[in-house]
DNA sequence: CTTTTTGCAAATGATTTGCATTAAC
DNA sequence: GTTAATGCAAATCATTTGCAAAAAG
């Protein structure tokens, strides 16, 4: 487990890399997303802002933004839950999520080569094949079956 | 293309056979759907208003609510757009989304058998397997172009 | 008639926008 | 010094909630 000053020293690379200023803003976003990968904005802000202190929601939201733009952030809108943020981008990973904690756990792609191009694609110039696994993870199966 | 009539008739039977009380906005509802797939509830209740008159928007949504928990609509949740709904259950077919214009097409799951789990499911037990493929439908490709 | 459904109003909550201030380069 | 980034406030927009009125069975 790397420290916060590895995390942080990696994170100013990747944005000068980027071309992005560095700012303590941006530098802790990155980190709380190393630390707590798939958080949303407000979970974003509340690591921020423990490692920081004060720092505007709106401010956390603008760096999730260019961030994300700069190619530096993936952004993921699983149905029925906010925006969720991660910093393992370059790949076509996908997600499996528990419908009874919300869990987000990262899938790889190997083996799903297959399924990238549906059967009839209609003419569409196709660039992504998002996928979203639901289920219940190990956790939430004992409380589920108690429940049914 | 079925008359209104024959598509008001067959949402009436369906609403009787999920055991659900036959209202004007449910009919509504349903028969809007098989004209525009996958509209988002704006647009639902628009087209509800254009065959019924004033019918308001909280009616939508509970409508739209009340029938996809009784199994006769499919909500999705593309990112970067509202809720849409669909008639077509059932089946676990999946969706094409231009990034263009934003039309949404269906896409047979035939074929896609393999991807159903994913290569390490880390003990979830998985009850469904949501994919969706972004890019450019055929109207949109020759704008981006001339744009990129 | 009894229960469900609808209508209305107000609240919620994530996210965006505009502009002045501040900090990075 | 310039330009980009942050902070703050207010706005937006889809959706939900609570309760009274209306309609379905």
């Amino acid at each position: 487990m790397p420290t916060d000053e590895e995390l942080r020293d990696d994170a100013t690379s990747r944005l000068r890399a980027a071309g992005l200023r560095v700012t303590a803003p941006r530098v802790g976003v990155l980190v709380a997303l190393e630390r707590e990968s798939h958080a949303d904005a407000d979970t974003v802000a509340r690591h921020v802002r423990g490692s920081l202190g004060a720092v505007s929601t709106q401010a956390v939201y603008d760096v999730l933004h260019a961030l994300t733009e700069a190619g530096l952030l993936r952004r993921i809108e699983p149905a029925g839950s906010t925006a969720r943020y991660e910093t393992r981008v370059g790949d076509n990973h996908h997600h499996m999520i528990c419908r009874g904690c919300g869990v987000i756990v990262d899938v790889d792609c190997s083996g799903l080569a297959p399924c990238l191009a549906p059967a009839h694609p209609h003419g569409f110039l196709l660039d992504e094949a998002e996928v979203t696994f639901w289920g219940l993870c190990p956790e939430c199966q004992p409380a589920n079956e108690e429940n049914a």
